[in-house]
DNA sequence: CAGAATCCGGGCCGATACTG
DNA sequence: CAGTATCGGCCCGGATTCTG
């Protein structure tokens, strides 16, 4: 029972480890956010403004999954108007390094990948 | 002209590199496919059945898509029957590192996660 | 401010059938 | 062997509207 309320991937019932990290952070804006808050903890709106289009459905949606597998905490101050504040677990610290290292790659081989992109769709 | 026939996500037009990596490999079969062809080239046929539970369809997609962004080589044998081969360019070296930490992440913390999960699904 | 609820189009992905 | 073609379900994800 309890049904299930995110639409974000769940399973982690297949046994291929990176398959699960990736169900759980590759989807569109997981990742970003474990990123953002790699800076420290941060509000809903900071996260809503700082990540370059995410509706306020995604993030949430994201924020919750992210939080169920405990990669997140959220913690309601009692304040009006309401203050939330979201901040990555210990857990998502060994991970930072092998993100960024991604990132990088990205950054460093952006123009070869487009340009590999263009050759293909050039012969196909 | 030209138009897309593969289903797989494209774009690298947004600004964030982590984005463009998960966009690429952070689909449901790309990565698996990149950590089998680590050991070498790999037949269609080979990589069908020791990645569990990929259709032949999904695997292909997966495939021309990884060819496209430049990551795999497709050669084909001029034999009867048929023999293709796959492998990784140099391009993949770079992020078979911070690949196989997030699997020994996953991995490690598989427990961990799963026990999360329960709780966070026990409170809501 | 920080969401929840609903509607809805598009694309992921599997199943199945067919081909050089 | 290594694909392609087609159909269809389901879910991702944006837009919009409503709430404490």
């Amino acid at each position: 029972m309890s049904r299930r309320h995110t639409e974000v991937t769940d399973q982690v019932t297949d046994d291929c480890p990176l398959r699960d990290v990736l169900a759980v952070i590759g989807d569109k804006w997981s990742a970003q956010v474990l990123v953002r808050l790699g800076d420290g903890p941060r509000r809903f709106s900071e996260l809503e403004r700082s990540i370059e289009g995410v509706s306020r459905r995604m993030l949430t949606l994201s924020l919750r999954n992210l939080e169920r597998n405990g990669l997140i905490t959220r913690t309601v101050h009692p304040d009006a108007p309401p203050r939330v504040e979201y901040a990555t677990t210990p857990l998502v610290e060994e991970i930072r390094g092998p993100l960024e290292a991604l990132a990088d790659w990205a950054a460093r081989h952006r123009a070869t990948i487009t340009e590999a992109r263009r050759e293909y769709d050039l012969a196909h």
